[in-house]
DNA sequence: AATGAATGAGCATTCATTCAT
DNA sequence: TATGAATGAATGCTCATTCAT
């Protein structure tokens, strides 16, 4: 009782691409060999060959898929709403920051990419934040209202968030040491986000 | 005419770091071989293990050497006043930024330690940044002068300025395929710059 | 409108020992892949497999194919006659470097065949050069008449034909190396072949 | 008690060279692994590439050493001198022909090369055939004496002698199956020799 | 007849590190 | 202090061949 051909190859290749995601967010592109992936996937080395082609190739869907995955987790901005807009700061970046904490491999991956790659990762054009345009327009409804800034526009707002979310994850290594500790426990947290939201506001 | 052992001894050692600085940056921990070290800083590669031990204590020697460095740097904010504070943050955006532009080692070391480090980094947290409590007297300052947001203490406000300025140059392969193209051109930049500023003015 | 399932089953075998014989030429058997042989018949590589059972097999058959082939290239022996018995080497000789130069793959595969193949190439036995016969009783007119050597037997005058012809391509990458160059341009061509020719000249 | 350095590494170096060359003749350049001549030469792989650079350009070194090898085998041609110019292609024919048999190695790695090398072997033009001048005197004495057929030039006669001894040997797996097997017997041997030797001849 | 999936061994080359001088 | 020699384990990738459909 064998499964049919194409949902086995189907699965194989899936199981490649977790095991690559998994392994390159905690490695890198060059701390992780072929065939470390390959026994992480129960797979046969040139199964990965023939699937993705080459290491390079298999990283970079890896960063396409962790980008699909963290996009598909960004449904629930629908729970910020004109009601509520002089929160939508505060809701952002705990949310960035908790997707941050939940996925590392996000900013992982993101971050190997920005010094591994010397190719121009183009595939991930194709992966547009469909909840920009949304959030877009809850901010000019915010500014039209005089609860946020409207002499800032929308891509230094995105902006910001993006950084302050990013920047508290991907560098709590050398910031623990460089800035102060406190930063990383609750308290310091709670105050850095009520703070960089109040800035928004007007 | 020979240089003195000890003397030859030390610039030996300093080309090595030197090169690895350089190699390292470029490539992280796992990029880089030994051989190519020995070879950049001409010299025999015994002389690596010698002097430092193992490619792992080289580049943790390296991030100590850059930030070294980049705090060498920083001198300048003593064109900051107390007649200006109200262009003080976009001076330190704009220091910062160009940092990371001219001297990417500085991020790029940042980005690897973060990413491949298992280690604490505990010889960072002798580097504190001098320029801080300068800069601190100056923030609250200006908070008491109404220019500057008393609401928003200067932890908030320094974390802001690096997380952006950091974010801006380290993430520029994924940003400017994810978000707007323009931030990277001069325009952009000025237009993020000055909005963000504004963030923090009165 | 499909073709007869037999006539493409030999067609597919046809394309598998085309491709192979290109290949196997240009770089041998262990510098050729099943698949790409698979590749440029434009075929599955297991078809290979069913036809041919290995690829040694397929090589030898290879073999077979070229000698074939260079044998039906040679009915035009007819131009010799007794009319022009003393320009016979002169032609053999120019036809043999002539087909070397035009067919690479006979030479080639030939070589290939002598430094790899540890089996006897049993099959060649069948394949006859055909020609060998008439060109015998040319050769034991010429004796008679005076024109040629009688002292030199036939074997003797086939193997030294043989030789210079395949020796003049085979070792073009050495002897252009080791003796002189000029042997292989059109002035040294012809003078090789015409003072060749004549040691068999009365 | 250990080995002076240079001797050492002298004697590794030549280890390689040495197996390279016993397997590189057996099995051609794609034929031999890197780590299989490792093992026969008894010494870390990693040498091969310290010494060598790369297994193309250990090859290239094997086809120069077995050129010398020959090369300094031909002091022998000292016993052909004014005396005996009639046998003097019988010596020569069987000269080479001898070498072909007893240093296989010499033909088999020239057959290689012309197969396998894309690269124009120009390290082998420095080791030009120190007895072709000899040999050339006393071709011309021959001639002159009316020993030696003078309408036939130096060039032509030693092309003629490699090409049948070459030939001889490297295409006996093809040669037996395609011409009479009686070639390589004793008997067919000498008639050849002994005819082919006799074409030279007033 | 034909195909895609799968495998285990092998390949050329490089690595971080230690040894001997 | 300085160097070349040496090592064993990887590394990315390919191979000939077989399996399942």
């Amino acid at each position: 009782m064998v499964m049919p051909i194409q949902r086995r190859a189907f699965e194989t290749k899936r199981r490649i691409l977790v095991s690559a995601v998994s392994l390159f967010s905690r490695y890198g592109l060059n701390g992780v060999s072929v065939d470390k992936i390959a026994a992480a996937a129960q797979v046969n080395k040139q199964r990965i060959y023939a699937y993705y082609g080459s290491k390079t190739v298999l990283f970079e869907q890896c960063l396409v898929q962790i980008f699909e995955e963290v996009n598909s987790l960004e449904d629930n901005f629908h729970d910020i709403t004109r009601d509520n807009l002089g929160e939508m700061t505060d809701i952002l970046l705990s949310h960035y920051i908790n997707i941050h904490r939940q996925v590392p491999a996000f900013w992982r991956l993101i971050a190997w990419a920005n010094l591994e790659s010397s190719s121009s990762l183009e595939k991930l054009s194709g992966i547009k934040n469909k909840s920009l345009s949304y959030l877009n327009d809850l901010y000019q409804e915010g500014c039209r209202r005089g609860i946020l800034r409207s002499e800032v526009s929308f891509d230094t707002y995105i902006f910001n968030i993006f950084a302050v979310s990013f920047f508290y994850q991907a560098n709590r290594v050398t910031l623990s040491n460089t800035l102060s500790r406190g930063l990383f426990e609750q308290e310091g947290l709670s105050k850095l986000i009520h703070e960089t939201a109040g800035l928004f506001k007007k």
